[in-house]
RNA sequence: GGACUUCAUUAUAUGACCGCGGGGCUGGAAACAGCCAUGAGGAAAGUCCGAGCAUCACAGAGCAGGAUAGCUGAUAACGUCAGCCGAGGGCGACCUUAGGGCUAGUGCAACAGAGAUAUACCGCAGCUUCAUGCUGUAAGGGUGGAAAGGCGAGGUAAGAGCUCACCGGAUCGCAGGUGACUGCGAUGCCAUGUAAACCCUAUCCGAUGCAACACCGAUUGGUGCGGAGGUCAACGCGUCUGCUCGGCGCGCUUCGUUGAAAGGUGGCUUGAGCGCAGCGGCGACGCUGCGCCUAGAUAGAUGGUCAUACGCGACAGAACUCGGCUUACCGAUGGAGUCCCUGU
RNA sequence: GUGGGUAUGGCUUAGUUGGUUAAAGCGUCGGAUUGUGGUCCCGAAGAUCGUGGGUUCGACUCCCACUACCCACC
């Protein structure tokens, strides 16, 4: 996958996880916590982290798959309102598996754009 | 109708739209786009056993260490499973069972008790004495988890397997059974418990694990480390700082060292496979025939929204692959069987 | 994937060749001292020894299974 590509990037090095949660924003909501950092490139960036706190596979793999389908949706509309690109790393919390994924789309949209913008 | 026992099966379903993984087809130089079917479990879990597979080691034998422990069978193998035997539980269907050897040796057995592997405190009886002492005995008492088998009768000074019947255990013989063992008879009462204490006996075990291992690619060069140089002119990052300026370091060049560790591909899913039928076997299982191909990711694919139905959906996510074991679990359905109550 | 360890009062630790009763410090409570509080002194309460089975006359200790936490290696 290149730059080129409409899709996101998946972050996988360690070293831009630690960086990001040292450098970034931070936005915290009961379902999740956020940390954004612009960066330069014609895609965004996406890392999700479900740590042994959130519970069982099931619940983990569940947290990732929520986020990453909100992230779907939220994504189109960040680049329609904005120029600019991120790193997104999402951290799950112990009530994330038990919610749905519009509830976290639409915390997105409310607690990140207001921020961005 | 109630209370159970046991063996299986199943684990929300259907449709629409959007999205993901690998695969196939079409278009395309490629990137990619479109279409098609397909994509987590009974435990995928814990990693407690046993194998396959791979690499290394290995003439043969033994020691050490570990595992297992009724018998017969099943199996690739097993600590698993089946049937049976013994023991225990339940009125019963049925269930549970680490179930070799303390007569190979060593160790341990607190407290209590007279005495703990050998004894005589209170007793009982005989003889004797002022008091008491001596001898015989182990029925009774008390202690304890355990006191020279239990109970009854005979017997006796009082007693005792001293003798006898029954029960229990041991040894020997005979019969049945492949065998564990069971039955009968004779002898005859001889010594507690603990080997999930050391240990003994029998059987088994080479080590490491798919991050194994194989291949690709090589000085025109990859990874990490270190030295020297360069430049902050420009840009990014780090650091000094609350911020700005500025400095230093990295990204650049070069030398030395590291020498496949890094990266990619394979291993990676057709297998002691699954389903159905027939045959053999009490059964575990085996044989034959027909049919089927059913995840293969690599920071790791199954999700979302809407609609309908109901009982409103538990435990839970493949990571080389199988056979078990163990543990978690809302329920639903079916087969077989037992006991009790009522009616005919 | 492989291997190892720990769990004991509220907290931090002792204790196990199996033997009656599980020890200590801090903390808590009560008393004494002080004008009051602290320090000091005296006393008390507080543990199903992580959970469930088994072996044994008897288990914190031995064996098995499970739960939680921690660590190491590739």
């Amino acid at each position: 996958m290149s730059d080129f590509s409409k899709k996101y990037i998946v972050i996988k090095n360690n070293r831009d996880f630690s960086f990001l949660f040292k450098k970034g924003e931070s936005i915290v909501t009961f379902a999740f916590v956020c940390y954004v950092r612009e960066r330069r490139g014609r895609c965004n960036r996406l890392g999700i982290v479900t740590g042994k706190k959130v519970g069982n596979a099931v619940k983990r793999n569940r947290s990732r798959r929520i986020i990453r389908e909100a992230f779907r949706l939220f994504e189109p509309v960040l680049k329609e309102k904005t120029q600019k690109r991120y790193d997104f790393v999402f951290v799950a919390r112990s009530k994330t598996p038990e919610l749905k994924s519009t509830k976290i789309y639409s915390l997105m949209m409310k607690n990140i754009l207001s921020k961005l913008s």
